[in-house]
DNA sequence: CAGAATACCTGCGGGC
DNA sequence: TGCCCGCAGGTATTCT
């Protein structure tokens, strides 16, 4: 389910109503999730104060004083929060009861997501330490991305959704940025030119802000912290078009399997190897 | 080492 | 109607 987009639409949305929080309740229903849930999360959470809550990559850091949880959402997670206590439905493995009465609650069907215990900096935890910047920071510039391409030969959209290169860069917005910096996923990554990697960190950026402003893609079972839709996939481009006319010049939008991975692209605005001079006009300077 | 394939899990839609 | 298949927003692990 969540990109980097929807993590920080969940993030936005439960922050002003946790913060500061005494934790009052904790309910564990389903321990198998992608990692075990650590046995002693529950003591840990008792009682304690939400001390702060912020995301890296896809990754949200809960923390108290004493540590902190490390909560991913995998593909078909999400987290509520619930002002009544509503009944436990099939798929609602993990409530956090607050002092003001809301109770968080994580819902998530295929169980890639999960919730892991740090009583160290959660930045040095081993799923977190090898991550790259984040790309809304300006940290991730085109020349970064130019460095690292250079040095391998995988396609760019495997390169891009890559959270050691750069984090939070999912399928959907993958297949979004790659079209709008006019750049073909199956090109190599070392045979881009510093100029397309410019307009390439470019377009990420602007995909996933406007993203964020939309309150996420919901595709089908996305749905914020207050349960409401994201409306960014009215936006989308070509994610989900295949054989559809392209949005810019109408040719049918073709699809492709890439890792695994359900990729689409306009042949047309996308040529392999080439790098059509309009595209800086669309993509903006940088 | 890089890069590719596989694994984890449930639900849904399409074809037969 | 029901069964089987492929596919779904992620990513660690295993393979070649």
């Amino acid at each position: 389910m969540p990109e980097l987009p929807e993590v920080e639409t969940t993030l936005r949305g439960l922050y002003p109503h946790i913060m500061q929080q005494k934790i009052v309740q904790v309910i564990i229903r389903c321990h198998s999730l992608r990692w075990p849930v650590p046995k002693n999360l529950k003591q840990n959470l008792l009682g304690r104060k939400v001390s702060n809550l912020e995301r890296r990559g896809k990754y949200l850091l809960l923390q108290v004083d004493q540590g902190t949880v490390i909560i991913h959402l995998g593909m078909s997670g999400r987290i509520q929060l619930l002002s009544l206590n509503i009944p436990a439905q099939k798929h609602d493995h993990i409530d956090i009861a607050f002092s003001n009465h809301k109770i968080l609650r994580f819902t998530d069907p295929r169980r890639f997501g999960f919730f892991l215990w740090t009583e160290h900096s959660p930045l040095l935890h081993p799923l977190l330490k090898d991550l790259g910047p984040e790309p809304l920071t300006q940290s991730f510039t085109g020349n970064y991305l130019y460095q690292k391409t250079q040095k391998s030969k995988v396609a760019i959209k495997v390169l891009i959704m890559n959270s050691k290169v750069v984090v939070g860069v999912g399928n959907i917005y993958a297949n979004e940025a790659l079209f709008m910096a006019g750049i073909h996923p199956q090109a190599p990554a070392n045979t881009l030119s510093l100029k397309q990697c410019r307009q390439l960190a470019v377009a990420i950026k602007k995909v996933l802000r406007q993203a964020i402003k939309s309150g996420g893609t919901t595709l089908k079972d996305f749905l914020d912290s207050e349960g409401r839709a994201g409306y960014f996939a009215t936006a989308l481009q070509v994610y989900g078009r295949d054989k559809l006319p392209c949005m810019r010049c109408q040719t049918l939008v073709q699809s492709m399997r890439l890792a695994q991975r359900s990729t689409f692209f306009c042949p047309t605005c996308q040529l392999l190897g080439c790098y059509p001079e309009q595209i800086t006009k669309r993509v903006g300077k940088y």
